[in-house]
DNA sequence: TCGATTACCTGACTTAAGTCAATGTATCCC
DNA sequence: GGGATACATTGACTTAAGTCAGGTAATCGA
């Protein structure tokens, strides 16, 4: 990791969900406190256990934020893409970082130190009302995976994960709508709560029956109709 | 359900972590917004789907909130008991009520409806940020929940139940520690994220092996140390 | 109090997904 | 460019947990 020159100005900042309601001298001051960070792929950012010093802003690049078991299987909390944050969930729980987090590709990171932004949140109250709507958002996103994962099989969280793809990359009204896999598929895996070999025998049986096609690292979805069925 | 001549005081409310730093002013405000509400066992609270109205907070009895799958299969996301409170979340994201909610037994709860408490809480960063703290607590549990879910057999999460249990109730240091079951194996089932049949067969192992003893609705631990090596 | 509904238990069987092992195929970097 | 390393696929096998079915015990409501 290495502390970068701005290349980020602080208008920016104002693109963060967090920050969207700060006028300009309220960015000046978060811009102030927080430091650009650069890291190279596959990077540790911190690790479980690690003392708390604060929290992380995905300017470019993504992150996994991770949990490893004992014995050696690793379970994905977040893909953390921009303008996203993460580790914020600690800034309010106190101890230490609950999770490991590493680098997929290269990335550039704002951190933003523990103390000196709670001292901005406490007369801000935007700031705190977008970090409760941030928080309501990902309750329910990580309710729906436990949710997925007792009561649903491989297919059905594959399917899911597909349609949540197209829908962000806006291929979704497309003739064949496609899904450019940007982690790798031992990544997705484990993000899906399972492990490489049922991943590829699942897409396997989704090429079987029609439902996508495959090339490389891209999903091209032959059968929307039948995915959407396979997803609920 | 039934409107309730209120046995409740506002100084009470004091007693709910959200509400744990208003003056008593404050406190008048948000008690009469307020309603408060009487139900018996079983009665559903809302239905997913439902417009939101606003949330509630649990002073008396227990409460499910849970998703229903077509197949008729049900998932618990919270147990909810005093002080806390549920479907907060919606306040902050939109939509209808994400989930259904049941009680568990004969309640009392307080029901906060939504216009009136986010005009509250905008002119009150207290109350946010004890939200902020409830999610962040609210996020961890979820989250160990789909990990543990994903990565650990039924034995497992079900030893890390009883281990919560007999902290939450102080009997940890007894020289038998107990666990009172306050809801029914199925409810507990749901929970864990497996069935009645699979709960069964993994109470009826532990006490095979000696790590519990059963005696009715209580559950006598008498293997403190073997249940925490099967909790980890 | 009695009949009925619900909760709980147990056995036999099935199945989705995990493990282990072997092999194939990209991708990285000197 | 070519060897090395990480990523991905495939097959044979195992296993935890789910399904189905049958039974008993406990609890509830009229």
């Amino acid at each position: 990791m290495q502390k970068e020159e701005p290349v980020i100005k602080k208008e920016n900042l104002r693109e963060i969900p967090m920050f969207s309601e700060l006028n300009t001298e309220q960015l000046r001051e978060v811009f102030s406190i927080s430091i650009l960070e650069k890291y190279t792929k596959g990077e540790m950012i911190f690790l479980e256990g690690d003392g708390y010093r604060g929290f992380y802003i995905v300017l470019k690049g993504s992150v996994k934020v991770f949990k490893s078991s004992p014995d050696g299987k690793e379970f994905i909390l977040h893909l953390v893409r921009p303008p996203h944050a993460f580790a914020d969930v600690p800034l309010f729980e106190g101890g230490n970082y609950p999770a490991n987090a590493q680098t997929l590709e290269e990335c550039v990171l704002l951190f933003i130190p523990k103390a000196e932004f709670l001292e901005i949140i406490r007369s801000n109250s935007s700031v705190s009302l977008n970090m409760l709507a941030g928080f309501a958002k990902r309750l329910r996103s990580m309710s729906r995976k436990a949710e997925g994962i007792t009561l649903k099989e491989v297919s059905n969280r594959l399917s899911r994960y597909l349609l949540e793809e197209i829908k962000k990359n806006k291929s979704i009204d497309l003739p064949e709508p496609f899904v450019k896999l940007s982690i790798s598929k031992s990544t997705l895996a484990s993000y899906l709560g399972t492990i490489t070999e049922t991943l590829s025998r699942t897409f396997k049986r989704l090429q079987d029956d029609k439902v996508i096609r495959m090339s490389g690292k891209t999903i091209f979805i032959a059968d929307t109709k039948k995915l959407r069925e396979l997803a609920k």
